[in-house]
DNA sequence: CGGTGCCGGTACGCTAGCGTACAGTATAGC
DNA sequence: GCTATACTGTACGCTAGCGTACCGGCACCG
């Protein structure tokens, strides 16, 4: 299932190089396509794909949220954060959701915050057009119904992760993660940004990198993580992993479609 | 405002007991009252109020969710499980929401599980009529995507509460949720139930309650354990306990109404 | 080509909460 | 009233991850 995954990935991304066609990469975030063509054909006017640098905010405590993201091969992060400063990501998101779920939940603002976790492709789309079709009673609302469920499960299952799970698995988690949604082996990150992520020191993140590296199953360099070993991280880690990609899959239907 | 809160209640039990109608005392669930009068005669139909005992199941993992349930003054719980068998509460609804969610948003099923945490009234509604009724593009709909929007917002701020603070703090975040939920001083709960919910063991809960005592902010006996200084309280814990609640009372507007 | 940040490696003492275990006490059922 | 059971109190050694701090190296900028 992980390969299948990956070779998608593999075959697609070399056609859109070569095609470059209008709607850039659209075609690769899994809500839009999941929409019924004609109503595709609405959101387009709205969507302007752009490329996110890593760390770009998205959206600040209780600022307004000013669009709805659909990630194409960039991936997004939500945190929770408390008043004394200290912060953890809740979810991530792929090009199998979309950031901004308060808009579609009623909510103008969201006491978290949310930043691009790996620089990439998304389609943006303004809040006001994104609240208006999101709410008109057609496929896009049964869609992201359907993500909202499966986003909950994601950080209902990272809660009981992060506090009952020890960190090397994870860390697994979060690599295997993030592979699944950007399609490369090479992440752009570094031991600082992951220890914010899973909020931790950074000096655990590189003792805990530097174990899952003795197993041969990722390598890094200066701001480069890669995946070395799939079905290593996928034994490394617990099952959480697996209880959120399930639950995606039963929920969006199978990448593979 | 928690005065507020609590003198509200004070206000409408007696009220319930006196008239004691055929709603018995669904006029306290505020998803209930936020329908319009002729809405929530299409809902009256499928309702049944009763008692349920704490610790019943309401549902478990990747078992079909049977039914929603309008707590009255009950308090339910919803949990994320781990394989390797351990879990924490990631979610607690009172009458100021509804459990079942997942049915809302498209699902039959969920990967955690589901409990009555104090035992009290629901109105209990099938899952068939409820996914009709919450899918017609009506009031209803709307007033659950912001509640939707607030359980989220209580799930992530759990995340990094469980995460980053301190037990006495949590506690006290827990005891002063529950108690704002169920509108009584008294709450039927044992220190391994606690543990459970928390995720600690129930001696870390003995020896935490043990502190809150010595502060005179509770009290307790076996199986019993009551609130003498809500205000002590409030200052005991974190701001987690705020955050939630001021966006609850935002979205859904405040308690009072 | 040399400086200056950013990034990664490592060390040391500290603590919250764990696992386990055992003993005392209230309550319900007989 | 007595017993069985469920609940609470307490103790002890253990460990994952923290806070802090310092050092060396890569990479970019001037």
């Amino acid at each position: 299932m992980a390969a299948q995954r990956k070779s998608k990935r593999l075959e697609s991304a070399p056609a859109a190089d070569a095609a470059a066609p209008a709607p850039t990469g659209e075609q690769r975030n899994r809500i839009l396509t999941g929409l019924p063509p004609e109503e595709y054909a609405r959101l387009r006017p709205y969507l302007t794909t752009r490329f996110f640098e890593r760390s770009e905010p998205l959206w600040e405590p209780n600022q307004p949220i000013t669009g709805a993201y659909f990630p194409i091969d960039a991936v997004a992060s939500v945190l929770a954060v408390t008043g004394d400063g200290s912060a953890i990501e809740v979810g991530t998101i792929g090009n199998e959701g979309v950031v901004g779920l308060p808009l579609f939940l009623g909510a103008a603002t969201a006491p978290g915050r949310s930043l691009v976790q790996i620089g990439g492709e998304m389609a943006a789309m303004p809040a006001e057009a994104f609240c208006r079709e999101a709410g008109a009673g057609r496929a896009l609302d049964r869609l992201l119904q359907r993500y909202t469920q499966g986003f909950l499960t994601q950080v209902s299952q990272t809660t009981v992760c992060n506090y009952h799970h020890l960190l090397p698995q994870r860390l697994a988690r979060w690599v295997l993660m993030v592979h699944d949604r950007v399609g490369r082996g090479e992440l752009e990150l570094t031991h600082e940004f992951l220890g914010q992520m899973l909020g931790v020191r950074r000096a655990t993140v590189t003792e805990t990198l530097a174990q899952l590296k003795r197993q041969g199953l990722i390598r890094y360099r200066r701001g480069v993580l890669t995946v070395l070993d799939r079905t290593g991280l996928e034994r490394a880690t617990c099952e959480c992993y697996r209880i959120v990609r399930d639950e995606f899959d039963r929920l969006l239907g199978t990448p593979v479609g």
